[in-house]
DNA sequence: GTGAAAGCGCTAACAG
DNA sequence: CTGTTAGCGCTTTCAC
């Protein structure tokens, strides 16, 4: 006992004090109390001094929901991310998120699971509650989706894709151009033979197709790709790898994962096989995640300034929330080869 | 050109269909156009018809904010965890949502940062938004969060700990016990010397301390510990390891780590200083994440079942929602140790 | 500096 | 099966 934890009580009344209430105990009507939260400035000091002991009294929390309502204003944003769990879009939603939250507004975060219809239905649900704005990852949406958020008239960022067509406004890389420029870069190195290794993933499929046509191109040799069923994960790249090789042929040269968690699934049953890396097996990730560098070989990959993506799609939407225009629409922001020693 | 892109384009009118606009083309009144959103079998099937039809021809979405104004349901779940990126929270939240959304619930979610100050600031900004329920992380709350969370009088789960005295509900585990756990494990390998190391984490710290306690109580010495400033990474395990031995005294033994992350680094680590482990240092990790079967040697850890700890949250939350009583309010989904090679 | 009145778009009774 | 009447708790506008 002793605490007022109550642990298996029932749930008391909802719904609490509201304005008007207290307004009743400072002796000023709901409207006043209003402006002494919005404006205090509005509000003469006693009466300010007098509302404010009579929230803190009564425990008032404002009702957001009355007040988006009356004001069309919910200070709400909502985001849609394939899944939380994935670090590259974790770290997205997070910078976004903190530079959203200083300016007062929350985030609703969804995951879609790669999957484009549900994110229909999510777009929906999310825009039933009204946000001021919307994030939306990749480029790829159904007409309909379009035509809500058109029709919804709210600033909408598309992020980690770029095309010439957004909703409203986009920033992220070309994944085709990611592919090809990894292409490019094992062959100047001389690789003659490549695989690839792959998420489910759209965007992954973009790069290691990209990738596939431009080293063959170039006259390597045509790519051996292996495709992971489900998420990336180290076992997947130690599974992808074993297959490429037993099963697919793939005789050594370059291998181009679709994360650098692959990568490292590949670095490790590399090792369990006695192949040298870069040596036997040049081995190419995606993402330059914290432990890229620290791997050992350290990891070659493709780095994408995932916080910076977050902070530019909450800085466009800001300028249009604030009635300022973007100084652009579209935002390539790119991505690098990080050159370390495993390719 | 070309799509209907219009980058750059302005914002056009917001607010936009009502019910009372769908009924008026539909030829019914607006409670009608309600109920057949509703309860459709309170609706003739013609009207349902011509109502759906004309939803469909204005792209009605209808307004969540007036109807959790309404009706005192929000449909929404308010979240708070420590950090985004830290895949045990993520998980978590995954597994929470995912059990959730089927029921017709949206998550708002927010990241504390593991700074109690702030916390108290989010409950308030969440409470705001009326949700029917809130998750929150951990245990610790201060009076005033506390407070508030009560006078909200909606169903509360708290998660990743246990106490006797939750605002609401906990489901969890002891953090001492898995420490002291951890200590045992060691001391019957015949460990005799012990480091700890560390994240920034309240709940990592209970386990290091019940760790170092349990540790020297059954006669090993005195434990070396080692904290990080920042959260966990790679990088982080490894200077942590270089600390320990170098700085610190620590001539090898066990290592506790506070995350499998941490551990890993302490691996690379060791193995770039030649030490052979488990011979000259045993590696533990904790969480069990997807990696740690994965890495040479395979990472001895501690496994929490995360999913099931997003699921049962989810169940009492929908319990307390039903108004079902929950089975337990206080629910402790323990711990595992998970023997592999690293120790 | 403060208040009264009129909604925001919906759900909840209560009639018919 | 359908409609009418009241709000939900705020913000906005217009008075004073």
């Amino acid at each position: 006992m002793g605490g007022n934890g109550e642990a298996g009580k029932r749930r008391p009344v909802r719904g609490g004090v509201t304005m008007a209430a207290v307004g009743r105990i400072a002796g000023v009507s709901q409207v006043t109390v209003s402006r002494a939260l919005s404006d205090p400035s509005k509000v003469s000091p006693a009466t300010l001094a007098r509302i404010r002991a009579a929230i803190r009294a009564t425990g008032f929390v404002p009702n957001a929901l009355a007040g988006a309502l009356a004001s069309r204003r919910s200070n709400l944003i909502t985001a849609l991310v394939p899944s939380l769990t994935n670090i590259v879009y974790a770290a997205l939603v997070q910078a976004f998120a903190a530079e959203m939250r200083p300016h007062g507004y929350e985030i609703l975060l969804s995951e879609t699971g790669h999957d484009a219809a549900s994110e229909e239905a999510l777009i929906a649900a999310h825009l039933s509650r009204r946000p001021d704005a919307v994030l939306l990852t990749g480029t790829r949406h159904s007409p309909e989706a379009r035509r809500m958020l058109l029709a919804a008239g709210v600033p909408v960022v598309e992020v980690w894709d770029i095309t010439d067509t957004p909703v409203d406004m986009c920033v992220g890389f070309s994944h085709a151009e990611a592919g090809r420029a990894v292409a490019d870069f094992a062959r100047a190195e001389g690789q003659t033979r490549a695989a690839t290794i792959t998420a489910q993933d759209a965007r992954a499929h973009r790069r290691k197709q990209a990738f596939a046509a431009r080293f063959a191109q170039t006259g390597g040799a045509p790519v051996t790709e292996v495709n992971c069923p489900g998420p990336a994960s180290l076992a997947a790249g130690r599974a992808a790898l074993a297959e490429a090789l037993e099963a697919r042929g793939f005789a050594g040269g370059v291998v181009f994962c679709s994360s650098d968690l692959l990568a490292q699934g590949v670095l490790i049953e590399a090792r369990a096989r006695r192949l040298s890396v870069p040596g036997d097996l040049a081995v190419i990730g995606f993402g330059d995640q914290d432990f890229a560098a620290a791997l050992d070989p350290a990891l070659t990959t493709v780095r994408v300034d995932r916080a910076r993506l977050g902070r530019v799609a909450a800085e466009m939407l800001l300028d249009r929330l604030n009635d300022r225009t973007p100084a652009r629409a579209i935002f390539d922001l790119g991505f690098e080869i990080i050159r370390r020693t495993s390719a």
